[in-house]
RNA sequence: GGUGCUAUCGUCUAGCGGCCUAGGACAACGGCCUCUCACGCCGUAAACCCCGGUUCGAUUCCGGGUAGCACUACCA
């Protein structure tokens, strides 16, 4: 490759990052650190109407949490916005000058014309007219600087009416893209408009010219973006030759969309609502509207998960490996095993992921995210406790339940019996394991344990559950008395517990200790007879 | 309607003419483990869209059909 890669992300500030939005600022970045090359993030927003104060915000912290860096172009830092790069600036609607000479040129050299038609002309138009296109068949019967002259139309707009600029597009020309996933594609200009280059209402090109102008500007080497471009790349095509960029226009590649995980269709904010999954990585509050969008990062997500995640949908190597840091995405990707198809978003699949990353976490990691959560559910419980816990204590009971979830916040339905005796026993768990005999059952175990001295209660270091002291001692009482063990453990679970789940019993009783292990079952006896 | 893209288990995918009795993973189902719930392990079920052509031989190449998707704005 001749010139240093250097790819952009170029979101709209029009709301929350979709995570297709983040699958392809994902490819792009590994594209780039593959190539040694620079990630840039360019800020595309072109229609004021659409602009939503917080989104460019909420963008680049999204990026920042998962760990796609950007190296040039608006960034987060330190929890702000900062724009570095001599190719700025990088937000579109601060490079008016710029457009302006570019849109001259244009005419200048006849690729472009101004145009008055208004929208409710256009309208009308489209209604009298069956599939009516702005293009070499219609534009003479329109208003423009090409039926009414150069001179005239410079005078109207001098005298301040509105206009466009458009986009001349020669018919019957053959217009080829390569496309680094699909290879060639061809299309006829006859099915391309006049498209709409520029707009004086709010003094701003449209996503078309303003593209083209700043990835040349920005030396973008290669645009990897979705597919729903790849109907007007040959319009992009047309535009640089226009410009005569053609010998360093970028290389193109057009990602497949990700879709819905039912039916058909692309994935959409809905979709996430409608079936109960985030489609935005970060909780966004939408300032106009008010709505509240849950984000992966709340919902217990791993930036890591979600990357390995979203890599697989739409690229895989082969052979079979399912789990990749993100090193080993960008020693490994590759655009040409990038699939064409499109991908069904499996939200099932994320939470394996998540699974997985989370098992691979240390019990004090997991006890440092948990801890928040924690205290504040013994809260909601128990107002008045403040007692401070212990982290190791944590990290101890994390251990023997973290392979259960796939979330950290989910810790909390296996752990709450150790912080909280049982306030009602499950009744699923009482219809199955509370046996007729369980409270004398209870009440003699209860006379056993209670002889157990406190030092030989706890399982000394090193010895497994099936070791502790108290298994042999509650293992001989039950024989002796030809009780079922099933029996006797699981109503003393239910004690512990208030159901019948949870980890081995003898790591149960370590950790509550003597006096909390005997209270249970009193108070157990208590309330079930 | 027009144009383009796409097409392997329910889902993500491996496969780039014979290694295919089509492989892996998620989900599903069954079993093992076990004081419980899980995890884990083992196993079962599950796919080459259709029709032609090329070839000794097509999941793989070509053509057509069908279906899905995208685009078709003074939105990106």
């Amino acid at each position: 490759m001749a010139h240093k890669v250097r790819v952009r992300f170029a979101p709209s500030p029009t709301g929350a990052l979709h995570i297709g939005g983040v699958r392809t600022a994902l490819y792009n970045y590994l594209f780039a650190r593959q190539h040694g090359g620079d990630m840039l993030l360019r800020i595309e927003d072109t229609d004021s109407t659409r602009f939503v104060p917080g989104a460019e915000q909420y963008i680049l912290e999204s990026l920042h949490w998962l760990g796609i860096g950007i190296d040039e172009g608006l960034r987060w830092e330190n929890g702000q916005v900062v724009e570095i790069g001599n190719h700025g600036p990088y937000r579109q609607s601060e490079r008016r000058e710029i457009y302006h000479q570019y849109v001259d040129q244009l005419i200048q050299s006849g690729h472009a014309y101004y145009a008055f038609d208004t929208p409710a002309q256009l309208e009308a138009k489209r209604q009298e007219i069956p599939n009516f296109q702005y293009d070499a068949r219609t534009r003479m019967q329109m208003d423009n600087s090409l039926t009414c002259g150069l001179d005239e139309a410079q005078r109207r707009i001098a005298n301040g009416e509105k206009y466009v600029v458009r986009f001349l597009v020669e018919p019957n020309e053959d217009v080829t893209v390569h496309d680094l996933i699909r290879g060639d594609v061809t299309i006829n200009s006859n099915i391309l408009d006049d498209k709409v280059l520029y707009k004086s209402a709010d003094d701003l090109p449209t996503y078309h010219l303003a593209n083209i102008v700043d990835d040349h500007l920005m030396e973008v080497s290669h645009v990897i973006r979705g597919e729903e471009w790849l109907p007007s790349a040959p319009l992009h095509v047309l535009l640089y030759r226009a410009f005569g960029w053609a010998d360093t226009m970028p290389e193109f590649a057009h990602l497949p969309l990700l879709l819905k995980p039912d039916g058909n269709g692309k994935l959409s904010k809905r979709d996430g609502d409608r079936l109960g999954f985030p489609v935005f990585p970060l909780e966004f509050h939408h300032p106009i509207d008010g709505t509240v969008s849950s984000g992966y990062r709340e919902s217990g997500y791993f930036p890591e998960a979600v990357i390995n995640f979203l890599a697989l949908l739409g690229w895989h190597n082969t052979g079979d490996q399912e789990m990749f840091s993100m090193d080993e995405l960008i020693q490994q990707f590759s655009l040409d095993r990038v699939s064409k198809s499109g991908a069904k978003f499996d939200y099932e699949k994320g939470k394996w992921f998540n699974h997985q990353y989370l098992q691979l976490k240390s019990n004090e990691e997991l006890a440092q995210l948990f801890l928040p959560i924690l205290e504040n559910k013994i809260r909601e419980i128990e107002p008045s406790n403040s007692r401070v816990l212990d982290p190791s204590l944590v990290a101890q009971v994390i251990g023997l339940t973290k392979d259960r979830v796939n979330f950290v916040p989910e810790l909390w339905e296996q752990v709450n019996f150790f912080f909280v005796a049982p306030a009602e026993y499950d009744e699923k768990s009482l219809a199955k394991r509370w046996k007729e005999d369980s409270p004398k059952h209870m009440r003699e175990l209860l006379d056993l344990l209670e002889s157990i001295p406190e030092s030989d209660w706890t399982t000394p270091a090193g010895l497994s559950a099936d070791e502790a002291p108290l298994n042999q001692t509650v293992m001989d009482f039950i024989a002796k008395n030809e009780y079922g063990v099933g029996v006797v453990m699981n109503a003393f679970r239910i004690c512990l517990v208030g159901a019948a789940r949870g980890p081995h019993i003898w790591a149960i009783t370590d950790i509550l200790g003597k006096a909390e292990t005997l209270r249970r079952v009193r108070v157990a006896l208590d309330k079930l007879g």
